[in-house]
DNA sequence: TCCTAATGATACTATATAGGTATCATTTGT
DNA sequence: ACAAATGATACCTATATAGTATCATTAGGA
């Protein structure tokens, strides 16, 4: 049962590579080299981590990317919600075919209770705080 | 994100009606009339709860399930680890790829938080209290 | 100005997991 | 003996996850 996908994953070592550099743009060739993240897949979370608000980019020569607000205003919860949706850890397993037992469902009481747990957890932690936990 | 998978879910439901049943013993053949569930699966999914103790069974005419311990014995814990294993909310993303990172991941302590505090609330309720719920 | 290094957009492929079916053997009450 | 049930097991299908590939576009610098 996983709560992070590899995507969220990925995103979070390369934002907080991104974070963390002294140069204006960082590039996906030289966060692959650093991370080991196969390339395009890479850029394929870049790209939608700046659809997404997250990053800016650069085009042409010298371009990549750099954090679009301060690495404390991003949240973990910004990062998972680009590539898992919302949190919804008590989401309905038959979401699709409407579920005539919504209302009387002997498990959402339950699972909307561990779900704000959740979210109240991942919504505390910012881009600022991962980077600070890596001295280890 | 989904915590409990349609197994899981279809297995409470077919619990609480065998819970609630006054017979002996409960055949595939009414629970799929009551719930609605494909035979078939059902099947597959009454034959798991029976390899794990969860549910007792009788082969042969007038055959069926029964559960194998008291309502308020069994624990949505244990039905959830039966279909879905054990609870694992962070749960390396690289787990087959032996992972380089786990001492110094910037998500493992959040995420075991979350953890910690989904497998309370789950060990905390029993088939019985699953039961108690329905009349809404 | 042209080349090159970069991203933007988008389509495609591969693999794993979830969800579901099907079949035959075995048991047991009537 | 027969019918009604489960046991064991193999298989199939749809969806989601993970990853690749390609071409177009942009911008800096020799
Ligand atoms: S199954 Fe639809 S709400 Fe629980
Ligand atoms: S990626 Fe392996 S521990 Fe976080």
């Amino acid at each position: 049962m996983k709560l992070i996908t590899r995507d969220t994953d990925y995103a979070v070592r390369a934002l907080r590579e991104i974070a963390q550099s002294k140069e204006k743009m960082v590039s996906t060739v030289y966060l692959e080299e650093k991370l080991g993240i196969p390339r395009a897949f890479l850029r394929k979370i870049l790209q939608l981590l700046q659809k997404s608000g997250i990053l800016d980019s650069a085009k042409g020569n010298q371009g990549g990317f750099i954090l679009a607000r301060p690495a404390q205003d991003i949240l973990l919860l910004d990062i998972i919600k680009v590539f898992q949706g919302d949190v919804c850890v008590s989401e309905c397993v038959f979401l699709k075919e409407p579920c005539s037992q919504k209302s009387c469902c002997p498990l959402r009481g339950e699972l909307k209770k561990i779900e704000n747990y959740a979210l109240e957890r991942l919504g505390a932690v910012t881009l600022k705080s991962l980077s600070a936990n890596t001295r280890k």
